[in-house]
Order: structure tokens, then sequence, then C-alpha cells
RNA sequence: GGCGCCAUCGUCUAGUGGCCUAGGACACAGGGUUUUCAUCCCUGGAAUCGAGGGUUCGAAUCCCUCUGGCGUCACCA
């Protein structure tokens, strides 16, 4: 049975790094018919956020991370104590003004097959320190409660970022200590910032709620999370989570570490939001803008099927729509020419009481044509605006009025 | 600094001794379609495979050295 989780602290938000590696913990218990559990670490109450752990379990359910089975560590403080005690007791263990110390063996080597790479790693055991495992207030350590519970719940993969490797030799020594089988280790490289530091919050790093905030469909954070160190066979990168569940696998991991790259993620968006049915799509904006009044009236109303096509193609993420169908001018001005030419296509609109796309486009094709101006300048002196939605869509939204106004202005 | 990991276009990567004068995608540049813009389509530039030594008839691929980058050295995880 595959059995992995996902173990974080509730210090912060997760951001991108804590999420890849839940999906990837998730995408192996599911390939594999195996379960994917979640662990909070909760056992530094010095650091310990309100409202943390609440987050992590948002993210989990947007992007759909489900997992099978949930511990809190600080339930469980009396087992790590009865498993400090008893290291105690076989003298693998000492006492040390309050705390307790892991007696590390100082001679030879500790080594492990790490499944990213299949690479071999081995440490020195001269160069190991004896541990903490038990805190002063009672509490236990990353390195020990991490080794008990990963035993107690049948953790068959420990797929966790690079940044453990180093404290892998400790893990070893303990499960050796108390006789137990080694789980598979698989450490995923760290995702990297544009200056190649770990990513974090200085990098405008966002945890998964932010991407959502600003727009973005879950299936493409999944999909883009997953090729950041993970490449499967063929050229196809558009692949849906359930594919992923199918053919997801750790030897397909890279061993080097990757930069996050958000012009990319805006790519596979706008793909998402483009293969979206309109129905769809249009739900999800509706969702996306449910507390924003004014678009929320623009999609609903009669017209709100014919924005959502025309956004379609112009959206990268949900957050564009609202550019899209709001009145927004540029900064350019126009030149006295370009003035002349509004004043005269202001009087051509006059002649036409009843204006429609058809008829729109009609007369301003005949303009163009009669006194060669091309259509990118009237789209400009129509809508103050050098690019956006379709003539058709933004009269259907302003009214004629409105390209009125935009061309007697300056 | 000690220890560890890593090293192919700007970025994500394919590539496991000959199919590689290195392929794809993003980004970028140019062109076509189009109601601006976007979409879509086509074309292009872009890596002497970190450097230097080997091994081999033949190396991006194997070995060694160096260099660089990253990670880690807490009663944090």
């Amino acid at each position: 049975m595959i059995r992995t989780r996902i173990a974080p602290s509730p210090t912060g938000i997760p951001h991108s790094g804590t999420t890849r590696t839940a999906l990837f913990n998730y995408l192996w218990a599911k390939k594999n018919k195996g379960r994917f559990l979640l662990r909070i670490e909760d056992t530094d109450q010095a650091r310990k956020v309100e409202g943390a752990e609440k987050s992590i379990e948002e993210i989990l359910s947007w992007l759909g991370l489900s997992y099978d089975e949930k511990y809190t560590q600080s339930d469980r403080l009396d087992l790590y104590k009865k498993y400090a005690d008893q290291l105690l007791e076989k003298d693998l263990a000492y006492q040390d003004e309050g705390a307790i110390r892991f007696k590390m063996p100082k001679e030879g080597t500790t080594s492990l097959t790490d499944a990213i790479g299949g690479k071999h790693i081995s440490f020195e055991n001269k160069d190991q320190e004896d541990f903490i495992i038990l805190k002063s207030d009672g509490f236990p350590t990353y390195n020990f409660a991490n080794v008990i519970d990963d035993h107690l719940m049948e953790i068959s993969h420990v797929i966790r970022g690079e940044e453990f490797i180093s404290s892998t030799p400790k893990h070893i020594q303990l499960y050796n200590a108390f006789g137990w089988d080694l789980p598979v280790f698989a450490h995923l490289p760290v995702i990297l910032g544009n200056d190649k530091k770990k990513l974090s919050k200085r990098h405008g790093a966002a945890s998964a709620l932010e991407y959502r905030e600003q727009g973005y469909l879950k299936e493409a954070l999944l999909n883009y999370m997953a090729f950041l160190g993970w490449r499967p066979a063929g050229d196809e990168e558009i692949i849906s989570a359930s594919k992923m569940e199918e053919i997801f696998d750790l030897s397909d991991v890279n061993t080097a570490s990757p930069i996050f790259d958000l012009k990319k993620l805006e790519w596979i968006n706008g793909m998402y939001i483009r293969n979206l049915s309109l129905e769809n799509l249009k739900e999800q904006l509706i969702a996306f803008y449910e507390n924003d009044k004014d678009v929320s009236e623009l999609l609903n109303g009669k017209n709100g099927d014919m924005f959502v096509a025309a956004a379609q193609s112009r959206m990268k993420t949900l957050a564009d729509f609202k550019t899209l169908v709001t009145d927004v001018h540029s900064d350019r001005k126009k030149s006295t020419e370009e003035k002349e030419i509004a004043q005269k296509l202001v009087r051509e609109l006059e002649k036409t009481n009843e204006l429609n796309g058809e008829s729109l486009l009609e007369l301003i094709r005949n303009f163009g044509k009669t006194n060669s101006v091309s259509f990118k300048t009237i789209y400009f002196l129509l809508t103050g605006r050098e690019q956006g939605l379709p003539l058709l869509e933004l009269l259907k939204i302003y009214g004629k009025d409105y390209f009125l106004k935009n061309l007697q202005n300056s």
C-alpha cells in the first residue's frame, strides 16, 4: 500500500513550494491507488500562526487535493514522550538541560538512495551531532515527531523538499534505533525565484489562494506546478489532473531546481480559459465577480454571453475580464488631425438614429474608405483606448452616446 | 567555512554512446488571417550541451578535476 503525506507546519500560508510538494504526494498516491494524508506539524508553539491551518485546508480543497486521513501532532504528545522514553531506557538518548538528545553514531556512514534521480547520498557520521528530540516544553522537534509519525502512519514514500536532505541522516538513525523499516525518500528540488534564490515572499511568490484571487484557474495552476520539475513523455504541455494521476511517476522528476516563470503560468492559464466552454467560463466569472456589483450585472444581463465570448480569447486571467469591460481610457492624446477626423465621424454618427452593430460597422468601413483612415485610428477615437473588445460588444455595453462622448473628448 | 545537491537556448525542458551540424514549449522578433487588440497559423533568432582533461572509431550522454549555483548547519520546520 502506497501512503504519502503532506506535513506542513502552520506557521504561515503555504507558498508554491509546499503546494507543489502536496501535489506530487497526492499524484503519487493516486497513481498507485494509495492514500494521501495531511499531517499538521504544529510542534513549534511560538511560531504558530492563527489561521494558517485553515488556509492549508483551503488550498488543498480548492485545488482538489483531497486527503484521506488527517492528524495533528499536538494531539499526539504522549506518543512522542513514550518513544523518547524508550530511547532513554536503551541509552540511545540522554537528558540535556531539560531537553532530550538523541545519541548519533559517530563512526561509519549513513546513506540513502533518493528516488529522485536514483542518486546515492551518504554522510559521514563523524560530522553528525547529537540532536534534540524532545524540547524542554515537552514538545518533540520536527526531526523526531516526523519520524515517529511517518512510521506509525505507515508512510511508504517520504516526498518532501530538498532542503530536508541534510537532516535525513538524523531520521535514518532514528529509524535504525527503533529497528523500523525505512520509507522511500524522494527529495524534490526546491523552486527558485528569478534571482535563483529559494522562492519566497520576496519574489512576490504568491500562495495558491492569491493566485486564485488574481484569476488563475486551479487546473492551470496544477498543470503548471506539476511541470515544475516533472515532465511526462511526449510534447504535450496541457494535461488534466486526471491524466496526471494516471501517468505521474517519481522517476520522471528532475534533479535540478526550476525557476518559477510567471509568464508561462499566464500562458497556461490563458490556454485553459480558451479551452473552457462558454457556460463554464461564464460560471467561473460569475463566481469570481460575485462581490463586484457592476461586473456581475453585466455578466447576468441579457448580453452576458456575448461579452464572455468576446472576452474569452483576450484574457490571461479571470481578472482581465473586468479591465476588458470597464471604461478605461488610454493616456494617448488625439492629434489635431485626429480631432478633425473625430468631428467628421460625429456628424456621420448623428445621421443615423438606429445604431446597431451592423450599421456601425458599415458606417465605419465607408467612413474609413472615403477618408483613408485606418480602423485602428477609428477604434481609438471611438473608444478612447488603443485596444480592447470589438466595437460591437462595446456598443452593447455603453451605447452610442459613449462613442459620441469619446469622439468629442480631447 | 563544513557537509550535501545540482549544472542543455533568457525560462521550463527532450535527450541514458552513433538517429543531435541538439528537438519541443514559454518569452522575444517578423509575417498571414482578423473590426483595434487578442486568438489562430507560418517563419526566425536564440544553447561551441558550465570549463578543462580523459575513456571510445564515435560523448550532451561514461570517468576525473575545476568552476559556478543552490540547500543546510536552531530546544524552526
